[in-house]
DNA sequence: TTTAATTAGATGTACGTACATATATTTGCA
DNA sequence: TGCAAATATATGTACGTACATCTAATTAAA
């Protein structure tokens, strides 16, 4: 669908006014698709991503700042995100030893079964949902890291 | 800053996969961008979406359903976003004399005047932190819409 | 015309973000 | 050593999203 047709309007300033709505609009959309897939599985997309950039230093754990690094929403309240984990038995918690302020987070047997099966239903959603290939994806890439000028 | 230092990974399966990641991130840091800008104005990013929506049709006023179908977000929850905003005297609320089920809402002077104070400041902050051009925002746009292939 | 279905909006709950503050622990420095 | 500053995490609140449910009003159909 065209972007006029999302938001009813064709008011654009420019294009790099409609860019900005565009992106706004395609995250949200792709936000979407994610969570109706992640829905099936039993959690929502910000617990996947979590448990996503758990699987990266697997099979060491990750202290809670760590994984607040890595995360795409700067803001986001790890601790809290971890609570729902903990409660769903997909990650365990616990305190370091050698330093007793740091909570040690590491994925369970059921975290990674559970990982496995949303990485494998999100790429087929992609598959589907995603319009664009490599190459075009490639340009796309380039542009945004150019847009975030002051990033 | 490139998507790979933002992250702290490079394990990006493919452009693809890369450039999924690369649009919630530019979406985050663009969201961070107005709401800072915002914040100095005293409304919220999703409040300033809904008083440029009433905008589009002023003097005329809208009902919720039509604010709701040109919003970005979807699923956002404007009768209460309204609240806020009729809070802050930015916009009126009435009942509809033809279909009391509608909600009418209008800007008031107060929103208008803060509306364009808004206006300016964004311009002022996408200048500054936005590093593409209209070209680039064009090719940027047919991708986006390219991408988003189910929708 | 009387009622069922639909529509518009409001409201409740779970989850997440943004941001301020609190608590425990560790570090660094006088 | 002793204490202030810094660090890691947790927690509280306002705001927003996602989604279910409720109420009032309108429309449509028997």
């Amino acid at each position: 669908m065209k972007l006029e047709d999302v938001l009813k309007t064709n008011k654009f300033n420019d294009e790099i006014h409609k860019a900005t709505l565009n992106i706004l609009y395609t995250s949200y959309w792709m936000r979407d698709n994610v969570s109706s897939t992640m829905k099936e599985i039993g959690i929502t997309s910000e617990q996947f991503n979590i448990l996503r950039i758990l699987k990266g230093k697997h099979p060491e754990a990750m202290c809670v700042k760590d994984i607040a690094s890595r995360m795409i929403e700067k803001s986001s309240n790890v601790p809290r995100i971890l609570d729902r984990l903990v409660a769903k038995e997909l990650v365990m918690r616990t305190t370091s030893k050698e330093d007793k302020r740091e909570t040690i987070i590491s994925l369970t047997d059921t975290g990674i079964q559970t990982l496995q099966r949303a990485n494998d239903a999100l790429a087929a959603i992609n598959k589907q949902t995603i319009g664009i290939n490599n190459e075009e994806a490639a340009v796309l890439n380039q542009l945004l890291e150019k847009l975030r000028k002051t990033d």
